[in-house]
DNA sequence: AGGCCCGCTTGATAAATGTCAACTTTGCGA
DNA sequence: TCGCAAAGTTGACATTTATCAAGCGGGCCT
């Protein structure tokens, strides 16, 4: 792996604090590869070979049961994914595959559970992560018990405007996996942009305009302890 | 807090493991309360002043939002809750009331923050623990995602059929928050019983008679990675 | 024992969401 | 530039789920 690349993998919140020589030994072991689009990284129920860091790109988490697929979450760069189940060495939950051309580290979870045992700094900040990761899936899980799917969009179109800092955004994924991700139909997504018109968003294609954000905020009415990101 | 306590608490996971002064220091601070029934222990959006373990007793974490409320977990004994927030240091994402009488063991979050980053043998078990409740939020997740309610309800009386190893047990709560649990309305719930009584489920009140476990369990096509709370 | 409260059930109805099929639009490669 | 494939949209309809109102029934207090 080029000196690059490992300085960037440090820079992640999750390896920044470690010892430098627990950090080589974890690198030592590891690769970075080029995937095309639309590539399956990982099946669910695979054991935990390594643990992903995600360079470029962007990547989809999903599921399936019984014929169903949905998606979980997106990761984009630069972050990790499928820490839980490294750590604790049980097989994946979910699902992963490229979305787009994505270069992706692998560093093996044998290395990530050594290192993590010996290494105080590294451990605090997978606790930090992970404390990060079950409250974004509890604040996930609240949204799909607590509202429709068009509270559901709406709330989504307000964090994007948030995260944006813009009106005036393009939706960051197709919309068929919008709807999955929000845990509806391509269809029902539809009307749904449809029914959000009324509350001042404007829709063209991928382009979406909040033209009466204080109205789209009455009607969705955001809440931190759902929506926010950060906390 | 009495010794007889303290040992309770250092038989969990969590706290096995950590050095013993280190231990006497997170319980020098800790105390334990009897709590009524239906009494708000936590209200989301609280800083998190304690982690909790419960000692006896059982209690609802639930989330509020529009005037909706739904029931997110029950926390039995001896384990803790809020672990994530507590070591964050952020707002809880849900509140928490007893069900019956509970005996609650209470740990200021500030000690467990400062135990943590000085003990490692603790950071790993935290590490452990939150990574199993991450994957427990995630089949959450995929449960309500991926299912109907009446194909929820069906995984989760095989669940119990499993837990209680016995096909005739009674139900762990009343229906009304079994529901809430679950996603969907006390009279829904009603009719998703009737409607499993084809596919071998008796109901009698809370008594639950599994009279024919191959025609539920295809109905209901259960999955570890969705339906095993153990890995 | 009587009566009342509360949880549960039931039926009727409405709302939310999914399915299917047809059509339109878009993006891309020949 | 044309034409195709895939995504998106729309309408009709089916299914799932919620809501509302009424009634049932057990537990509990007096």
């Amino acid at each position: 792996m080029s000196e690059d690349y490992k300085q960037e993998i440090r820079n992640l919140e999750l390896f920044t604090a470690m010892d430098e020589a627990n950090f080589r030994a974890l690198v030592r072991g590891a690769y970075v590869q080029n995937f095309p689009p639309r590539i399956d990284l990982i099946h669910e129920n695979d054991p935990p070979d390594f643990l992903h860091v995600i360079l470029s790109g962007s990547v989809d988490l999903f599921s399936v049961w019984n014929g169903r697929e949905t998606s979980m979450a997106t990761v984009r760069p630069v972050s990790t994914f499928i820490l839980a189940a490294s750590v604790r060495n049980l097989p994946y939950l979910m699902s992963a595959r490229t979305l787009e051309k994505s270069r992706i580290a692998l560093i093996p979870s044998q290395d990530v559970r050594e290192v993590f045992a010996r290494d105080s700094a590294f451990a605090q900040a997978i606790v930090a992560e992970l404390a990060q990761c079950y409250r974004s899936v509890v604040k996930n899980a609240k949204d799909l018990k607590l509202r429709t799917s068009f509270e559901r969009l709406a709330n989504y179109l307000l964090r994007q405007q948030e995260r944006t800092g813009d009106v005036a955004f393009d939706l960051a994924m197709e919309k068929r996996r919008l709807a999955s991700f929000l845990g509806m139909t391509p269809e029902n997504l539809s009307r749904a942009f449809k029914g959000l018109e009324p509350h001042g968003v404007k829709v063209d294609g991928s382009r979406i305009v909040i033209c009466d954000l204080a109205e789209l905020t009455r009607y969705a009415k955001p809440n931190p302890l759902i929506d926010d990101y950060a906390t």
